[in-house]
DNA sequence: TTGATTGTTACCGG
DNA sequence: TCCGGTAACAATCA
């Protein structure tokens, strides 16, 4: 089961079993869910998700806010169900389907107007429709910081995790430590562009694939990438430098990514 | 037992 | 206000 980024995605394709009547929401291992009385017995009608973040919208105006962070998991399986594995915050009860939630970074329960904070906060998510491309430009265009740091600020673009991040910025030929101001509008055009169909891409297969052409997955993670923990460079062969961008892994060809003038 | 991990927020200081 | 740095938290596995 692939794990992190793709099952953000994945989410949206388990709507299904999701929307409807939430029979009873508990917590196994005893963890109290705040607030969810207001959500238990009430109808799930739709399922959004906001960049990482998934609201699952109940027909009583209440929302119940789920982030997965890095070790988060949804377990789906019909009823009945077994026990819950591991350390389950959260099982949703469905007529039919029962869905397990451990480890989420978020799991709460937000009425009308935590919602809407919420997502004011969350920068355009290039995966949804209505997303405002011109909102990130403006962001990107007048930062100092780096393009590789701006592209995992969830408020500035939202849904690029951290092997996207070194994945699209080789696939554009930019350095991840270009600051935002000095990318030109073109670049950032590709980039969104980009961003987009690798995202659906990844929904699809459910697994990241970066590599143009590649289909199957066959690492553990369920990734095929170009240059994310690889040593060397499939384009140019050089090796690829590894760095930190927020203490989080970093890489790049500096043969193929133009470096910044310093 | 330790370290590492596809993420995020809070807080502080410059 | 912006930006960088640090700590904290989440669960599991090698």
């Amino acid at each position: 089961m692939p794990e992190g980024h793709t099952i953000h995605r994945a989410a949206r394709d388990q709507r299904p079993m999701l929307i409807g009547h939430v029979l009873d929401i508990s917590s196994p291992q005893g963890r109290f869910l705040e607030g969810a009385e207001r959500i238990s017995g009430h109808v799930c009608k739709a399922v959004e998700a906001y960049g990482k973040h998934l609201l699952y919208d109940f027909s009583n105006g209440m929302t119940l806010h789920i982030h997965l962070g890095l070790f988060g998991k949804f377990r789906a399986i019909k009823v009945p169900a077994d026990e819950p594995r591991g350390a389950v915050r959260v099982r949703m009860i469905s007529a039919t389907h029962v869905v397990d939630i451990n480890g989420p970074n978020t799991c709460e329960v937000l009425d009308m107007s935590g919602r809407d904070k919420l997502v004011a906060r969350i920068g355009p998510d290039v995966l949804r429709a209505d997303a405002d491309r011109e909102k990130a430009w403006k962001k990107i265009s007048k930062s100092r910081s780096a393009i590789g740091q701006l592209l995992m600020d969830q408020a500035v673009i939202a849904g690029i995790g951290n092997i996207y991040r070194s994945e699209i910025l080789w696939r554009q030929k930019l350095h991840p430590n270009v600051a935002g101001k000095d990318v030109s509008r073109e670049a950032f055009e590709q980039i969104w562009d980009d961003s987009v169909a690798l995202l659906e891409k990844g929904v699809k297969h459910n697994a990241i694939i970066t590599v143009d052409g590649a289909v199957k997955a066959r690492s553990k993670y369920g990734e095929r990438v170009n240059i994310f923990n690889k040593p060397s460079c499939p384009a140019c062969a050089s090796a690829i430098r590894r760095f930190e961008i927020a203490k989080r892994r970093a890489f790049a060809c500096e043969t193929c990514q133009i470096a910044p003038e310093i």
